[in-house]
DNA sequence: CTGAAAGCGCTTACAG
DNA sequence: CTGAAAGCGCTTACAG
């Protein structure tokens, strides 16, 4: 009556008649092992419900099959979707997930770090810290396979998978002019934000490149639903309208929206608005609401393929900078035309 | 130029001119060390960035620092608010989390459930699964502590964290029948889903107690929007209509929401409507939606409180099965009055 | 308070 | 193809 928690590989070779080492050659799968014999040991395993212990396994062999993910948060959407599609790879090649979030300081981060050796065979981290020099070379074995996940860390020896945020917004611009919109404002996120930088540096040059004639026109917003509130206010005074609102995610988006309806225009025949994520909510609304798309899931999974080829690969780094390709999901809150006096 | 991915306790040890036990005892800030010493070591392994490896101290303290989380899924807001609750207490008692989803057949789980040895000092698992005989205890070791969430499983040794489906749903019929409804219609959810029948068991128990005088009326439903949306047809063929709905989750409530502006039915005025979950979307439709907020994240953050207790205890269970209290949202979708007449 | 040594449960050259 | 043995990097009785 051995419990299952106490049987070791020395209970399977005593029981089975062979050594550790043939039973650890059996159980691994390694060439050079009679057939009889291993058929022999696997029996015996099975029947001994015989478990590999991970720690002493790790330690001898030095690997985990875990892989580390280090995110600001486990918390929302994003993080939800860029999960599941970690997890997806993780299960399909077999590796676990060891995941670790902050909030705080970047000692406490620099720590998560840290405290990942002899855990993890790589990691997949995403942080905004990450582009401090140091953080990740300080507090990290030289010989960690790591992928960048959304950094923005020029001159790095980490593969990067970035978020294409500057083709996205131009992507969006385009439709707009397409749709027939000229005179196109911007809504901008927080200052200091890469993600919402970009996206403005993809509206302007796109405005630039597709409607010369218009200057652009950008208001100030921080991503929140009530200064996308605010900024459609601001619009609604002054004295010219746009044909069209974009703004630089979709929460600003529906805050705008509400500005819009309070003053009695309706979308998209007074005014055309779209926005960017793509939020559950963005179907929903009325009218549903134009917006991009990036497939956070695909991101992840793509990182993590990355990084387990890395690690097989002894650290080869297999692919360089990579990007994930938004969307344009059109809805109806585009689709109207514009004034034809407009341009 | 020792690099820091092959510092080990020796090192520290020769650089300190002290055995390693008693860096070890140093380090893991065992009180019979002289302070003198005991400084000196943690300098020495401060300025060699000393970083224990975690699969060796494992491997001989028989602790992991770590908690496995077994999950079916990790992707949408249940699984989200539920790891972010885990996260706040692993983090706040510095436990790692090591998180394994599944989807496929048993033996994956039961898999997953058996390559967790040696790997996690205790396991929070929801598991549709969990309660087939012999699940959980044929696949893991005896000793380790195991917290089960949200599952049905009566009589075990493990201590449950469970919704508390019934309640809700009581004092959502309790909220409707003050607000002056009595002929409360239910849509019920997927045949054979726990937390759908402790919601409708409410629903019948508290029709019969607290408006006794109307038989209840129970609609299928599958907890998918569709559904919802085809019960509120139904509801509306019927020769006399109900003076409220109460779906047994929001999506069905907002497609029951969807037939009822189609008929030209008012929302509340001419018939109230109640859902169940408080998702996201709940307070953006209109009217919004009354419905039973559950605190995931406190159910998650629960279970894991009272895991680690067992860890520290040695396994004494500390608490026994715990529940997590719903509470109920009074949103507009409610609150109007019903019929005078037809009490 | 400190050190030498055994041991945790594996894997992997090294011989044969 | 197989086994004895060293070793992975720690912790922890056991002596002193």
């Amino acid at each position: 009556m051995t419990r299952s928690s106490t049987v070791t590989i020395k209970d399977v070779a005593r029981e089975a008649e062979v050594s550790v080492a043939t039973v650890s050659r059996a159980l691994n799968g390694h060439g050079n092992v009679a057939e009889e014999v291993r058929k022999l040991v696997l029996a015996t395993a099975k029947r001994l419900r015989y478990q590999p212990h991970a720690a002493a396994r790790s330690l001898s062999s030095r690997r985990t099959q875990t892989i580390g993910v280090v995110l600001p948060d486990l918390y929302g959407e994003f993080f939800s979707e860029l999960i599941r599609g970690i997890d997806q790879v993780a299960r399909a090649r077999r590796q676990h997930l060891l995941v670790s979030s902050y909030h705080g300081h970047p000692e406490e981060q620099s720590e998560a770090l840290r405290t990942m050796r002899g855990r993890v065979d790589g990691l997949l981290v995403l942080s905004p810290y990450a582009d401090r020099p140091g953080f990740l070379t300080e507090n990290l074995p030289a010989a960690l396979p790591v992928v960048l996940i959304n950094t923005h860390l020029p001159n790095t020896a980490y593969p990067v998978l970035n978020i294409d945020n500057h083709g996205g917004a131009m992507a969006m611009v385009e439709h707009l002019v397409q749709a027939g919109h000229r005179r196109i404002a911007f809504i901008g996120g927080p200052e200091g934000n890469f993600d919402a930088g970009e996206r403005q540096r993809g509206y302007l040059e796109a405005v630039q490149a597709l409607s010369p004639g218009n200057a652009p026109w950008v208001l100030e917003g921080d991503f929140s639903e009530a200064s996308g509130y605010e900024a459609g206010c601001r619009l609604l005074a002054s004295e010219q309208r746009p044909d069209a609102v974009f703004a630089a995610n979709d929460m600003m988006a529906l805050g705008c929206l509400f500005a819009l309806n309070e003053a009695g225009l309706r979308v998209p025949e007074d005014i055309a608005l779209a926005g960017f994520d793509d939020i559950p909510l963005a179907r929903f609304v009325h009218p549903p609401l134009t917006t991009i798309r990036i497939r956070i899931a695909e991101l992840g999974a793509g990182a993590m393929e990355c990084l387990l080829d890395m690690v097989q690969n002894e650290g080869e780094s297999a692919r360089p900078t990579m990007v994930a390709v938004p969307e344009l999901i059109v809805r109806s809150s585009s689709t109207g035309r514009a004034p034809v006096d407009s341009s």
